[in-house]
DNA sequence: CTTGACTCCGTACCTGACTACAGGCTTTAG
DNA sequence: CTAAAGCCTGTAGTCAGGTACGGAGTCAAG
């Protein structure tokens, strides 16, 4: 099967026919001559650029970067991307640091909610409200360290 | 100072002007009437609201979050504000899984780039282009986890 | 030979959280 | 008094990565 029209594509590559379209006007893949007729057809070359794209995407690249990888040698462009690999670690290893400050601040007031006593405020809307007032001195040690 | 024009107001809570109309619109923030003239003038009530909202976000709490929160009473609802907080730490958890199945997955290739022989392809790109021929297992393991 | 599925192309819409600008009025500093 | 800064309303644009739709052409099966 190494011609295919853009639907067989498409799902071959387990994305939408407009997602292909959409590649296509990113610059991402070729959009080929039409052969006999108005239709286009695609080789298993498309079908592979297609997949690429995907596995990058699951990596965290961004259609940009994966653009930049696209144009890269296998044998000859090793280390550029390997420093676009690790840029992008980098990148994740950030974005990991960000979630993990508001896991420890929401975790310490969630913990915080079910001990106290229910007389009280609620410390999560109250610390929202009020952190000046630390009752929990969560919110305000982990995030103001990150 | 219990009365600022937007612009004081905004700059009090760290936001630009356009946020804080944009919040108004969302209708996070109610606009008061406007006092003696066209201008519209703002309490330390605004301003706590703000900063409750940007407390908030740094949770990790969307705007429509948000709103729900604001919606709640310190003392009657702490069980719906708990609710709230802990489906949040959910949803970072299973972010923080899907980024560390990424970062799993391109450290290996990174590793591998840097180990393996310079006579054969770069192995992240190969990988993104071939990961059929897995000659390292970091990919398909990390992200089909995942 | 018709019907239905598919393709082509261009344009518009979606989410989320802003951000920018235009055109007119008001307020304040000098 | 004047000029600059700030405020008002309303509309539109930004980023990413698509998704949807309209109208016309084309292709394969029955």
């Amino acid at each position: 099967m190494t011609s295919m029209t853009i639907g067989r594509l498409a799902a071959a590559a387990e994305v939408g026919v407009e997602t292909v379209r959409y590649y296509q006007r990113r610059g991402l893949l070729a959009v080929p001559e039409p052969t006999h007729g108005q239709v286009r057809h695609y080789g298993d070359g498309a079908l592979a650029r297609l997949r690429f794209i995907r596995r990058a995407q699951q990596l965290g690249f961004s259609l940009d970067e994966i653009a930049d990888l696209l144009g890269l040698d296998e044998h000859t462009d090793r280390n550029a991307a390997r420093a676009l690999a690790k840029e992008k670690l980098a990148q994740i290893d950030e974005r990991m640091a960000r979630l993990s400050a508001m896991r420890n601040a929401l975790t310490e007031l969630v913990d915080c909610c079910e001990h106290s006593s229910t007389a009280q405020p609620c410390p999560i809307l109250h610390t929202l409200a009020h952190p000046d007032e630390r009752q929990n001195a969560a919110y305000s040690k982990s995030i103001a360290a990150g």
